[in-house]
DNA sequence: CGGATATATTTCCACTGTAAATATTCTGTT
DNA sequence: AACAGAATATTTACAGTGGAAATATATCCG
């Protein structure tokens, strides 16, 4: 068995993407390059070939982890069991801290020229942080006029509130003065729009 | 007056962002280099550190461009007059388009990273974006319990709204199944959101 | 022990942005 | 018209980047 036995230097690929979060903390994805990454940890720069393939694969690496944080930050044990109100708190909640307390990452997270794209593990791990969101988002139904409810709708609506609130926060695109103490949770209920269809003109 | 006049080539700043323009939609952020704009318009890679201090300044420079499409994008002439509601449905509608049609460029947009952040220019082209989405946010109150309106946070409400619809639709995050024929005016009257600040534990 | 495989290094290349010195063109004044 | 000074563009050089290919070394399994 071929498993977390030590070879040259034991385990390269989990202390390069260690590494490699430092430094696109510290520096910012203009900072972290593969050289960089491999001289902080003693290493040839072209050692994670192996293990990543391409800067694209480290950073594809490194989003997939982030998305399986980001999942972590919006389930907690508490509130697992709880009803699907508190559920949903806890989740939006969580997912503006993540991107908060890990700005640079959350950029790259929405970055898709430099990923791999189709990774398979990627596309897994956004599709649970996505169930997680169209979870908590399932009694938000969209009332039509003739008081139909539609639930798909609901979901692509949250994510898309939560995300853009969560980049724009990180992105620094509000003004501050606007932002006293407010948390998503205090902005989620000015949401309350509707807008008639036949309006359109 | 130094206006328009001829030099060397004639405005070459306009040509360097007309050429970056056309690269980054064609190979995207990571294929946008000043040296291979350069070469597109017949110049020496150096040249257009006088105009823009650094590829940080060009990128600045094609952001602010964009921000000020992106405006252009929110109101027509036709609805300009028109009631609050209207405008609204042609602001968020416009915004999603100029991000479809540019999606690179929205990317880049806010990309923090690359970016001269506290560049005049840009602030004033964000600034520009960001009251046209206020203002039609205006009459979105949001109602507390005791009747009370609050409108800065709708407007943030609906900036983080269509910001996060229209870079989840350009990178890709949404299962195409879900989006066949919807547009994010389809998605707008789905949030309808009230959460009771007491349903917190 | 020894062959096969996984892992890491060395060397090289094309490309990138930036800086400094130099050359060219235009502007404005006398 | 001529010249000085400013604006504009080029040349040259350099440190950094990711990637490819050949080579070296450690580990595993028989």
């Amino acid at each position: 068995m071929t498993g977390q036995r030590k070879y040259h230097h034991g385990n390269l690929k989990e202390a390069f993407l260690e590494a490699a979060r430092e430094v696109l903390e510290a520096d910012g994805l203009t900072g972290l390059s593969l050289r960089k990454t491999a001289e902080k940890i003693g290493v040839s720069h072209t050692a994670p070939k192996n293990h990543f393939g391409s800067i694209s694969g480290l950073l594809t690496a490194l989003v997939t982890q982030g998305y399986a944080e980001l999942a972590d930050y919006m389930v907690t044990d508490e509130t697992a069991g709880a009803d699907r109100c508190t559920r949903r708190r806890t989740a939006l909640a969580g997912y503006v801290d993540f991107a908060t307390a890990n700005p640079a990452l959350y950029e790259l997270m929405f970055a898709r020229d430099r990923l791999v794209n189709d990774d398979p593990d990627l596309m897994r791990a956004v599709g649970a942080c996505f169930s997680i969101l169209a979870d908590v988002a399932k009694d938000l139904g969209w009332h039509t006029g003739s008081s139909e409810v539609v639930t798909g709708k609901s979901q692509i609506a949250l994510w898309s509130f939560v995300h853009g609130y969560a980049q724009l926060i990180t992105a620094g695109r509000f003004k501050k003065d606007n932002m006293k103490n407010l948390s998503v949770l205090d902005i989620l209920p000015a949401i309350s729009i509707e807008i008639p269809p036949e309006a359109t003109q």
